[in-house]
DNA sequence: GTTCCCCAATGACCTAGGTTAAGAAATAGC
DNA sequence: GCTATTTCTTAACCTAGGTCATTGGGGAAC
């Protein structure tokens, strides 16, 4: 059963690789040597702030966040990654230095995942993982730019609707509170902007 | 004198990955036959909105600002890259789709670019080039994601100060309505800003 | 079924930062 | 040196979004 699940739970990770690049039989096997799976319960901790970030988290089935909370006690959603998506704190993976941010899951979470060491070790013995590496972090760099730019040029409503358009897997599945996290307003202000919304229908954009 | 200049501006680029991992003959000739030098004279576009972004720029001297224009005619800055400082929108630069951002040079700017064919090239013909770039995107990655966490968490003033850290090299070169579009507040509200740190100066952080 | 917890909505009041306009100072171009 | 342009500062007024407190609803745990 313990053989059959670790099986079955590498295959959508291999299916996701495939996807961006075909992989020969050697660098599955690393794969599947590598990467480990992990079941996180609702609420427990991926990463915790003040430890390092020790491991990559590919997610099978689930959902993590990765926030951090400030010195007012006010949390601040950097990421969701449901299915098929990658979490970590790449600042503290890479240097070993403790993190100010954690990750944990906000529903029951299947993750497969791999060590600093193991994914260094992975890099030398199938180079072809630096190219898909590379590009895995390119599109989350894009990401994160419109995210940013988002933040710095739009208004609280237009990243509400913008979230929908851009997460529509996770916008039924979150409660507010969260997406109000996320989009760095308060739950009681998105409570306002949704009666809003819901009085004036914005024309189709 | 026109060969002079040209393997002259080549070298800070070589010092640049040796820095970062020695590179063989092979690899350095490579460098050499695809990165092209050119002079932006201040004010002139290296990229302009609604154009595809064709190139990757190295800044060797000078630099080159990265920026959005809002419907409103705002201006938000993105990015600043001075010397040996990387450019570009990579968005559009990988999807080969009309970029919304402009790139400009805030003083007479030499920078080393390459085309899009040409990285790609430069990728299958030494693959190092993967790891190099990877490295470089991910430590891009990090510091735009501290840059959005504190533009969520903290006030316009925690971020005027936090810049003068983070870029010590820019400070004095930036006339501070630029660094106003970067710190995503209003030059009239900095210049309030700076009056009353002025005039009560923080304790040692 | 009951209790507890979390989430969402609401209203009164507040504030960090924006807008508009104008003047002064510094810089650039000729 | 003179003129034009850009940058910086300032004040009065404004607003998008925050804070605090409360209520109601739904789901989870026992």
């Amino acid at each position: 059963m313990k053989g059959n699940q670790s099986e079955a739970s590498i295959q959508p990770l291999l299916d996701y690789f495939d996807r961006l690049i075909p992989l020969n039989r050697v660098e599955k096997e690393l794969i599947a040597e590598k990467f480990h799976p992990r079941l996180y319960r609702k609420r427990q901790y991926a990463l915790q702030e003040g430890d390092v970030c020790t491991q990559f988290y590919f997610v099978v089935r689930g959902c993590l966040r990765m926030y951090k909370v400030d010195d007012k006690g006010v949390t601040h959603i950097l990421q969701f990654a449901a299915e098929n998506y990658w979490i970590n704190d790449l600042g503290s993976f890479h240097s070993i230095k403790p993190s100010e941010l954690n990750i944990d899951a906000l529903e029951d979470t299947m993750v497969l995942q791999i060590s600093h060491k193991d994914l260094i070790e992975l890099y030398m013995q199938a180079p072809k993982f630096d190219r898909i590496f590379r590009v895995l972090v390119e599109n989350s760099f894009i990401r994160l730019q419109k995210r940013l730019l988002q933040n710095i040029s739009s208004t609280a409503e237009e990243r509400y609707q913008s979230f929908f358009e851009v997460y529509p897997h996770l916008s039924n599945r979150l409660p507010q509170v969260q997406i109000a996290a996320f989009l760095g307003i308060t739950p009681e202000f998105l409570s306002r902007l949704r009666k809003r919304l819901s009085k004036t229908p914005r024309a189709k954009s």
